[in-house]
DNA sequence: TAGATTGTTAATCGATTAACAATC
DNA sequence: TAGATTGTTAATCGATTAACAATC
């Protein structure tokens, strides 16, 4: 109860915020993929392809088929047994469904070069988002233009919030930032939020928050990537640290025996920027 | 086989290319959160904070202690009942299961503002990162400067990546050049992507390809805001799509049987945007 | 009718979580 | 020793997938 923090969008999910997930019975997981069936049927749409199978469109969107069908089951019987789906009906089922058929006026809050780059955003005016302002507190960039709008000051975020009715902000200031901005627009009346900066926000039950986070991708990938080069251990790694676990949490207890010394080695040896840099801003403004 | 199409990273996960996610049995869902934990022990370790419990961590971190206590026995047993976690000991061990105690050396092609931010992003160098290169294939782009960097021509790509060992790129075009910059670095010997483009890539197995799509994550909220406030039929929608599964699918049959027309018939009425624009470019360049 | 393809079932797999014994 | 907190177990939940009956 009280305050929740927010869901990871790009982990399999979270857990911290059980969202109304299962609202009308659509798991979450096959909410987060209706926006990637959406933009293949807008595709086919757009070169007037009438029909399409589940398996041609699981191949479009870079899913299984099955999994695709088990999707849309969950929408409704919306294909035809031995045809296929009807690519104008999806496309417009799935848009009601994700609530794509109604305006969405969107604040962005922080813009710099990350708030440009969402402010020019194909996607968004497409999918029934409008850009309702642009915020930033630095008096440098207010009055500026981008995407063609007027950069405005963050003073006037509860009054453009309440009169356009503003349901979704964007984050895109820096960190230190960030969590006061959210409370910001929460107060003004904002109940879902897109989260740029690499902070985890506190809001209130009732808040939906998602965060797009560009530094954890890299290093997911750079996890991956470390196992694909050959398996050498690292300078200053143990070999029992490669070992399967038993071994292993067996060897961390050696080395706390011995008076934890092999801890305080370990945090110096080769990872000698340890105390790194923080993560600075998501953009400088 | 041969070619896959990437995991999605914003949705729990994907299907079609199962990585080597579990390479050392390291869950998938476990590493997404390592960058977390590591964020909030980077921030602890500024702090000079000595220890911390997994109540603590995890509460900065945003998710569930019993949740970060299983993560991190994956790692091994770097704990000390009664006490805590060591900060110092932890961050290194985070890191260096992340594979960031070595360098990391990223190329970013498209250097629109998206890119721009990218380039300038904090995140990246603090976490052994480096931007070896900034390229675009826009002769205007190219040779300005982006975060002190100058912009190089696509040409010298595959130049770039044999010199500096470059196996990690970020692809920041328009959509239409995504495949074949993709292709591109692929070729040239990058292993691991990361995808801002809205389309799904197609590589060769051993490839990685994680994406970040800012369309999608803001469709996701709208779905769940739409939930929020009342829940009156929009305009146009049969109260038999609201109802349960069955009645629902029979509803859907009787429409068929119909002769399709109530198919058409929806797909004009309020979706009148109904073949809406594409997503466009990622950020015009 | 014969062929095609959906929608659903059921098995499997992976992730989450509470609870608690181990142990500092 | 007593209190605190980890690491692990086991139950539960949700997501994926192949397979196939239903049916166009």
């Amino acid at each position: 109860m009280g305050r929740s923090t927010q869901s990871s969008s790009q982990s399999p999910d979270s857990g911290a915020a059980r969202r109304p997930s299962r609202a009308r019975g659509i798991p979450e997981a096959t909410v987060a993929r209706l926006p990637l069936y959406l933009r293949a049927l807008t595709a086919l749409s757009e070169r007037s392809v009438p029909t399409v199978s589940s398996e041609e469109l699981a191949a479009a969107a870079g899913v299984n088929s099955a999994k695709l069908r088990k999707d849309f089951s969950y929408l409704g019987s919306y294909g035809t047994r031995g045809v296929g789906y009807d690519v104008e009906y999806l496309v417009y089922q799935i848009s009601r469904e994700l609530g794509l058929t109604q305006d969405w006026p969107v604040v962005i809050v922080g813009i710099g070069n990350l708030g440009h780059a969402l402010a020019n955003y194909g996607g968004f005016a497409s999918r029934g988002f409008r850009v309702a302002a642009l915020l930033d507190a630095d008096p440098n960039v207010v009055g500026t233009t981008a995407a063609g709008l007027p950069v405005r000051h963050m003073d006037e975020l509860e009054a453009i919030v309440a009169d356009q009715q503003v349901s979704i902000g964007v984050i895109t200031t820096p960190p230190v930032a960030a969590q006061q901005v959210c409370d910001r627009l929460v107060e003004a009346g904002v109940t879902s939020i897109l989260n740029f900066a690499p902070t985890v926000l506190t809001v209130p039950d009732g808040v939906d928050v998602r965060k797009v986070d560009l530094s954890i991708e890299l290093q997911i990938l750079a996890f991956h990537e470390q196992r694909k080069a050959g398996d050498e251990p690292t300078a200053g790694e143990s070999v029992l640290d490669r070992a399967p676990g038993p071994v292993r949490a067996a060897a961390a207890k050696l080395r706390r025996a011995a008076g934890g010394t092999a801890k305080a080695e370990a945090a110096k040896g080769p990872s000698a920027k340890g105390t790194d840099g923080d993560l600075s801003a998501v953009m400088p403004a």
